[in-house]
DNA sequence: TTTTTTGTTTAGATTGGCTCTAAGATAATA
DNA sequence: TATTATCTTAGAGCCAATCTAAACAAAAAA
């Protein structure tokens, strides 16, 4: 990671501790949605000493910072997503793995739902089997 | 519960114990999205012996039957949704709450991604504030 | 550079949601 | 009614996530 990248993070109010630095870089361009265990367990090949409250702790301050994005996809176990902007997912049913949809469909609600809600964003998931899965079938 | 309704989930090969009646009728146009524990909770006063494991077993076998929803809406709680034909979701920031939509946004991806994935749903979760909660406001 | 302050890391305990198990109970059926 | 296939139950167990308090380290101040 370079240095400014490191300062910019600083001036963020984020303290820069080795572990944290380690996470970063795993983060960084990451498309692949880990969850904490999946973090942890890369990280604590450099850390042996790692907390998976560390790694909690972390995630926690990007969230507040808006640097990541939890995910709420799989039940009982959370996701992280490293690009905060905002994008869509699609989900594999039968790989689980998450894909990244970086398309802008322009959903407006009709004119009564306007009246009920305030809407901030809005993120679709598209679920079936990925190319991948595909060519495995029969 | 009506005789015929009873009679159609026996058909689908539920056995139709009370415990199941009463988790069926409190489910039964329910559009609070409730958790295990909500339905526990609700339950639990008609039969005070009921076990969560109970409730996790009918709700998996109502799932199974395409009956209900499993929502992956709220990070670490599963949800559950009685209603199982497509509709899409806005939840509160505020209050949680989850909101029904029934609209048909009629949303396909581009040919690029049609080649890669095979889609089979979609849904779309917005996210902002209800008028509930936009009143209370100061 | 040294000191102080403030925030972070750590191991381990704890919580909370969910699942499993084995025994007893009961709905469906013949 | 007798049979059997399935369901319910209490309690143990699992796993992800959170909490705690002491040790520690980065950043700021002196």
């Amino acid at each position: 990671m370079t240095r400014e990248k490191i300062e910019h993070y600083r001036k963020l109010g984020l303290k820069m501790t080795p572990q944290r630095l380690a996470i970063l870089e795993y983060l960084e361009g990451n498309t692949s949605h880990p969850s904490a265990e999946d973090i942890y367990r890369h990280v604590e090949g450099k850390f042996p000493s790692m907390s998976f409250a560390t790694v909690y702790n972390t995630l926690e301050a990007l969230k507040e910072k808006g640097l990541i994005r939890e995910l709420s996809i799989e039940p009982g176990k959370k996701r992280f997503d490293p690009n905060p902007s905002p994008h869509h997912h699609f989900i594999c049913e039968r790989c689980h793995r998450v894909y990244d949809i970086f398309e802008d469909f322009q959903i407006t609600l009709p004119g009564e739902h306007q009246k009920q809600f305030e809407i901030k964003e809005c993120e679709i998931i598209f679920r079936g089997v990925c190319a991948d899965c595909k060519r495995k079938e029969v």
